[in-house]
Order: structure tokens, then C-alpha cells, then sequence
RNA sequence: GUGUCCGUAGCUCAGCUGGAUAGAGCAACGGCCUUCUAAGCCGUGGGUCGGGGGUUCGAAUCCCUUCGGGCACACCA
């Protein structure tokens, strides 16, 4: 279906060459000066210099030929050279009402391709904190938003299991337990199924263990052995590895779910140890590799490169693999596996220098096809109030659990003190709410930029937030129950606007196609949230101003109705591709 | 140092491929609940779009320059 300002415009080019102009010049946006008109078409003043004529009048050639078009209510040529234009009631009234019965309200999906999402990359044996949300929250909603453009999506969480930290952990391990099985080389026997540690063990002794190798020489050195020793395959090594992730990833996926985030993968660095070999073998073979001081290396430099960029590294000296190289590694699994179109990561922008090398050397060595995209979407920091990166009030890393435990308690104190609800209730609402608050708070700044992240902004409640974008849901939910309760099923024919907060609300509404198709195309969640916070404004306008259900007319009461329920329908698909739901009631 | 991103109201942020008076929210102040949830609605005040040049009929937006900040620069991830 064909979007208001695509149909729009093809009639104003229309009018152009009727005229003699150039059919481009009739390209119509929307208006920034609603108080004038809904939609503006520019392309007399763009037209002006190229036919030596006054603008203006360009523009009043042009209203001459198209007024009294009936999907107008208003065309004018105003100085130095506008075309403003309004739509008529009926255009409105007609084009919601194909919305409405449309798919997915008239969306055209682009052709379908496959589309791996790499996101979250939590490590192992760490608890996740604050710096992982951003992945997720961003990750899931670009994955969502992929997968409503009609596209086969991968979410893939690439977990961190398989660098120095899990060397860091054998080590501190062997410090403080060095006479368990794992650690005898000459042990050859079954080793235990049960864990050496508890989670809260581990979660103890990583942070112990990086802390101690940024001072103890030999305590470092110990834990890079470790981690080529593991890589290499030692057998006590590989049983403790076992352990760490039995231990961590089901504590990972109650977190992730804890966030409505769900991955199709749960793959990791470790995942793709045994290609490594054979990967770097080709890449020297095809001349692509070489060594220099002692490691494996590929030259990703380029010509037109403005910054000198550092050859990108396979194996380290003593051999052992390294970030760079499980990413390569997964790359090509992901080729063999699933051919995808376009990965796509969503990763802190810091890495960015990363994945420039990643990404050149995949291409150069040809480990991705030529036509698979490599995408690489860099959040900014998350920074607590001061604009430094979000710590505890202790000064600590926070939890990510700890904090939205905090949002959530500051909800259920909002529920309880608004009006006496059921406990139950109460908690799973507030669980419901507070997730908004946090994903709507991170997706409605733009992804690549750093953002403050207030608590108290956060627990506030009023204005551009989630709770804003529920409550409004929740107030259309509450109508359409008590209508379906007394006059049965909901009408589903949009009538022309009766109000100016029924035609600004319709007016917004068909935004809804070219907003999405924005999101998916620029990766941008960010555009979905603004898009929600306008007709939520628009929806609680007219809903102040009209009164619903005492309407006496029947007639304009259903239009009210199906109105309401399509702007309900519409938030609902937008908050799920934000990553979040509405409560019934709060 | 090199590269890169950013600089818009007191604070947090929007601003689409350049267009008509630069927009929200918070904070401040003032209205609106016997009527569908006041987590709402309406209004007031508040801006040299970091500075300076340039392109253009027209610049927050594009180009150059300058100042200020974040971040990254091969054997960590």
C-alpha cells in the first residue's frame, strides 16, 4: 500500500508535467507549519532557477491545474513559492479505514532476506551490569524490527566464553583449590558432574582474578597460559570450562528474560574453536596472512584509509586465538550455517576500530560473500547523572538485576498508592511498567549517541517515557472493554473526523508505514518512539476533548470507537517492536 | 599526535533527503477531576542552534576553519 505522501506526490508531479515542469520537482513532505497546512510540496522554489520564472508562480500553475482535486480540503500557492496542501476528510477517512484492514496497516515488506543479529555478548561467569543492557534493549528491537520488515532473523547472543577471562578464572581457581582433579595432568579418569563452585563463587572470583593480574606479573602470565592451554584442548581445562558454563548460562537466560529478550542462538566464541585452524591455514594459503613479531597477522590497511589501521591480528605469538579471530571464525560459521544476507551487530561503539579490521579482513581473505552486509551499529556509553559511565552509588558496577529491581519497587509504590489493586496484580503490572520505563528510556535517544540514564527521571513517570506510552494504551484498553461489555463487538469503520483532535490523531496515525520503513532502513529504533509519543499526544488530546462513550450519536460513537481501537491496535505493534507490552490496567 | 563522534532552552533530548515563527519532556509559574484512569489535558516564561567564514533565493541541517568535550589507536574483550 502506497504511503499518503508517495500518493500524494505522484499527483502534484502530475501536475508538474501538466505544466512542463519536471515531474520530480512534485515531491510533497509534510508540513512544518501545521498551523498552515498538513503537507507541503517545495519543488516550485527548486524549479524557479531552472525555468527562469518566480517561484510563485510556478506554484500557482501548479494549485490552478490540481484544485478541486477531491482528496484535497485546501491547496494554495503562498510566497515565496509554498504549495500548501490539506487532505480532505474523506481522503482520511478512507485511507485509515485501508490501514485498518490492511496487514501489518498497509506496510510493504521489503523482499525477504536472511538476517543474523549479534547482540548481548554477555561473558560468562559475569554478573550482566548496566554496560549490557543497552545491547539488549537496542539488539532486540533491531531484531524485531527486521523481522516485521518480513525478513528471517537470527538473534544471536555470542557469548564471551573462550578469551583471557577464562583463563583468569582457571587460574585464581587453581590459587585457591589446587588440589581438585581438573589440575592433575596426569589424571585420566571421568571428572565430577557437579560443579566446583557456586555461581556466587564465580561471580566472586573473576573480578578477583582480573584485579590480581593487573599487579602480579606472574599471576598474568599464568592466566595466559591458562587460556592457550584451554584452547589447546587440555582436559582438566575443558571440564572446568564446562562447568563455568553450565553454571552461568542459565542464570544469563533468566536475566534475558527477566528483559523480554530472547535469542535464537545462544553460540559463542568457544562455539567456533575448531575452524580456527583451518581458517588461518587458508589465509596464509591464499598469501592473505603472514607473520610478524611472531604472530599471525593480515594487512586491512587501505589507500584511501585517512588514519593509519593496525594489520588485523589471527593468532597471538604463543598462538592462542583472540577476539578478533573467534570473530572472523563466526563469520564464516555463520556463512556455512546460514548464509545470511546481512549480519548485523549491535555492539558499543568503542569497538568500532574492531570491527573495521573484522570486516575488511573477512572480505579480503573471502570468508563472506560478496553481497552479505556487514553492519556494525555502535551504541554510546550509558552515564549516570554526573555524565560518567553508570556506577553504583558505592561507585561500583551495577547489577543489572539491582536496578531494575529499583525501577520496579518505584512502580509498585506508584500502582499502590494510585488505587488499591490486587498484590498479584500489582506486581506483574509494575514488572511490566518498569520494563517500559527502561527500554523506552534507552530507545528514545538515538543508539550511537551516549545517554544519561536517571533513575529518577526514570521512576518520575511523566512525560516522553514508557509508563506515558502504557498508560495511554491503557486508557483506550478501558474503553474498548466497557463498550465490547455493553454494546458487544467493536466497529471496525473508520468515519471522517467530527474534531481537530480526530483528524490531527488520523493525520498521525498514517505516518505508521513510512516510520517503520525509516526504522529498518537507518537501524533505528529511536524513529518508532517518536512516531509513539505523536499519537499518544494526539490520542490523549482527543480523548480530553470527546467524549467516547456518552456520545449519543451511534453513528459518530462507532467512528470514535474504531478510531480508538486501530490508534490502539498501532501502539501495540509499535511498543512490540520496541520490546515491551502493555498492562490491562495500572 | 592521528582518527572519529558530539556541541540545540537551567537539565535531558528531537529536528526527515537544506525551506516559512528551531520543537518536546523535566524543572518554574498559572489553570482543568460530581463526566470514559489527573501516570492526563490546557496555558506562561525560557534559545547568539559552541564561535567565525562559505555555498544557496533559503542553513541547526551541506563545505571549510576554530574552540570545547567523549571515544579509539596490533598480542585484553
Amino acid at each position: 500500500m502506497k504511503t499518503v505522501l508517495e500518493m500524494i506526490s505522484e499527483k502534484v508531479s502530475e501536475g508538474f508535467s501538466r505544466c512542463g515542469y519536471e515531474a520530480s520537482y512534485g515531491k510533497v513532505g509534510l508540513s512544518n507549519r501545521p498551523d498552515l497546512c498538513e503537507l507541503q510540496c517545495n519543488g516550485a522554489m527548486a524549479a524557479a532557477k531552472a525555468y527562469h520564472k518566480a517561484p510563485i508562480a510556478i506554484a500557482q500553475e501548479i494549485v490552478k491545474v490540481l484544485a478541486g482535486d477531491e482528496d484535497f480540503s485546501e491547496i494554495s500557492a503562498v510566497p515565496p513559492g509554498f504549495i500548501n496542501i490539506s487532505l480532505s476528510s474523506d481522503f482520511l477517512a478512507g485511507y485509515l479505514g485501508s490501514m485498518a484492514g490492511e496487514d501489518k496497516f498497509g506496510l510493504d515488506t521489503s523482499s525477504p532476506k536472511k538476517i543474523i543479529v549479534d547482540y548481548g555478548g554477555p561473558n560468562v561467569a559475569k554478573p550482566l551490569h548496566v554496560g549490557h543492557l543497552r545491547a539488549a534493549i537496542i539488539g532486540e528491537s533491531v531484531k524485531r524490527i527486521c523481522r516485521y520488515m518480513g525478513n528471517e532473523v537470527i538473534g544471536d547472543v555470542h557469548l564471551g566464553d573462550w578469551g583471557l577471562q577464562m583463563g583468569l578464572i582457571i587460574t585464581e581457581l587453581r590459587e585457591r583449590k589446587g588440589d581438585l582433579v581438573y589440575f592433575d595432568e596426569d589424571y585420566t579418569g571421568e571428572y565430577p558432574d557437579e560443579p566446583p563452585f557456586t555461581l556466587t563463587e564465580l561471580e566472586e572470583i573473576y573480578p578477583a582474578a582480573s584485579a590480581r593480574s593487573k599487579t602480579d606479573e606472574a599471576y598474568k602470565e599464568a592466566a595466559l597460559l591458562a587460556t592457550r592451554q584451554l584452547q589447546d584442548g587440555r582436559r582438566g581445562y575443558r571440564a572446568i570450562w564446562k562447568h563455568i558454563m553450565d553454571v552461568s548460562i542459565p542464570d544469563l537466560k533468566r536475566n534475558y528474560d527477566d528483559l523480554s529478550v530472547e535469542f535464537d542462538w545462544w553460540k559463542g566464541e568457544s562455539s567456533v574453536d575448531a575452524l580456527i585452524p583451518g581458517m588461518a591455514e587458508d589465509m596464509k594459503k591464499k598469501g592473505m596472512a603472514y607473520e610478524s613479531e611472531g604472530a599471525l597477522v593480515v594487512d586491512v590497511a587501505e589507500e584511501s584509509d585517512t588514519k593509519e589501521i593496525p594489520p588485523c591480528m589471527i593468532l597471538k605469538s604463543d598462538g592462542a586465538s583472540l577476539y578478533t579471530t573467534t570473530d572472523l571464525a563466526t563469520i564464516l560459521d555463520r556463512m556455512n550455517t546460514f548464509g545470511p544476507d546481512r549480519i548485523i551487530y549491535v555492539v558499543d561503539k568503542r569497538q568500532d576500530m574492531h570491527f573495521v579490521q573484522v570486516f575488511r579482513c573477512a572480505r579480503k581473505c573471502g570468508i563472506v560473500n560478496e553481497d552479505t552486509g556487514l553492519d556494525f551499529l555502535g551504541f554510546g556509553t550509558m552515564n549516570g547523572k554526573d555524565g560518567k559511565p553508570f556506577k553504583t552509588r558505592e561507585g561500583g558496577v551495577m547489577r543489572l538485576e539491582m536496578l531494575i529491581n529499583d525501577i520496579r519497587a518505584a512502580m509498585l509504590k506508584k500502582i499502590t498508592e494510585n488505587h488499591e489493586t490486587d498484590p498479584e496484580e500489582a506486581e506483574e503490572t509494575s514488572r511490566t511498567v518498569a520494563l517500559a520505563a527502561i527500554k523506552y528510556g534507552d530507545l528514545s535517544n538515538q543508539a550511537t549517541k551516549d545517554y544519561i540514564f536517571d533513575v529518577d527521571k526514570f521512576t518520575s513517570f511523566e512525560g516522553n517515557t514508557g509508563p506515558y506510552i502504557l498508560y495511554t494504551i491503557v486508557r483506550i484498553k478501558s474503553i474498548l472493554a466497557r463498550y465490547t461489555g455493553s454494546e458487544g463487538s467493536i466497529p471496525l469503520a473508520i468515519k471522517k473526523p467530527e474534531t481537530e483532535q480526530a483528524r490531527a490523531l488520523m493525520l498521525s496515525l498514517t505516518k505508521f508505514a513510512p516510520t517503520i520503513a525509516a526504522a529498518y532502513e537507518e537501524i533505528a529504533p529511536h524513529r518508532i518512539c517518536a512516531f509513539v509519543y505523536d499519537v499518544c499526544n494526539d490520542l490523549n488530546r482527543f480523548y480530553h476533548e470527546t467524549r467516547i462513550l456518552a456520545e449519543e450519536d451511534r453513528e459518530k460513537k462507532e467512528g470514535y470507537i474504531a478510531l480508538i481501537d486501530l490508534t490502539k491496535r498501532i501502539l501495540e505493534t509499535c511498543i512490540d517492536l520496541l520490546g515491551f507490552s502493555a498492562p490491562e490496567r495500572m
